[in-house]
DNA sequence: ATGGATGCAAAGTATTTGCAACCTG
DNA sequence: CAGGTTGCAAATACTTTGCATCCAT
């Protein structure tokens, strides 16, 4: 969505501050990374970079999103789906995601009302918040209209 | 926390009902599950199992969870650290967490407006939910009163 | 020049699966 | 007895790492 040269001068910047060294591969792992603007695997994102540079490896791609979340740049996600996903940290505001346990669909939402109750629950266990993690899971409209209902309990539960 | 042989048998009588076998295995497996009350993990649910009987192997412990999982028994959660955690669907009663980002400590909290406010995103979006997961992260109130901060972001975001 | 970065392949983890023997229903 | 289940080992899938070489600073 997003790879405008002020963004990429700013993580180049804050990378080369921390001692880390910036290279072609890093370059163009990091520009592609920006202009996905979604979600994205390491696997997606090795094979848009190998349309730029094929000669980039896989370990190079891993090396450089961790660097990334290490900087602050990227957020790790993990969706239970077998791979991480990795996101921008800079561009999008705050999110919170809601999760498709049969098609691996995201969809994001923001809801203010949340985010301040959370805020007060912090307040009342005396927490300073730094960030937070919400992650609703079901079954999105598509899937539910192809059958693939979520099953309720099926096993009542014992009150002991 | 609970392993009510009421809870027990209900749980065979489901698996039996769609043609799953019982064996002594799923027994053990199953027993020690409920017993553990909290999140665990497939290594250590195969190593109290084994506790009990050393002879279970670690791919029975896979199978039985995820057959678990099938009937509604046991939810997945992945939160990121490598390996999965599974917790009994039917004893415990929802909650979140509160995470401290300096000590690693957890509390635990509850809150009942949130927890409807993400039924309603659910329902706006059409989403059919079946789980959530809610972490706060910060630092606890020890931690702050022993000078550890929480770092700010590191570089700056750079609105295009 | 110095030490971090790269590509490759090998090594780790976490989890699943093929198979012959075994057991439940 | 039929077919699901088990333990074992091999196979997957994802990610990290050792190493010789390369390159940014």
């Amino acid at each position: 969505m997003d790879g405008s040269p002020d963004l990429l001068r700013a993580v180049r910047e804050e990378a080369r501050r921390r001692g880390v060294r910036w290279t072609a591969q890093r370059q163009i792992v990091l520009e592609t990374f920006l202009a996905s603007g979604e979600h994205i695997s390491v696997d997606e994102l090795h094979h848009r970079v190998r349309q730029i540079d094929h000669s980039v490896s896989a370990a190079t791609v891993y090396r450089t999103v961790n660097m990334l979340v290490d900087i602050g740049v990227a957020h790790k996600r993990n969706f239970g789906n077998g791979s991480a996903t990795f996101e921008s940290a800079l561009t999008k505001e705050h999110h919170d995601h809601l999760v498709c346990t049969a098609c691996g669909g995201i969809q994001e939402f923001h809801h203010d009302m949340i985010e301040t109750l959370q805020d007060e629950v912090a307040k009342n266990h005396a927490f300073c918040l730094s960030h937070h993690r919400l992650e609703l899971y079901g079954i999105c409209a598509a899937c539910q209209s192809k059958g693939l209902a979520a099953p309720g309990p099926l096993v009542e539960t014992v009150e002991p």
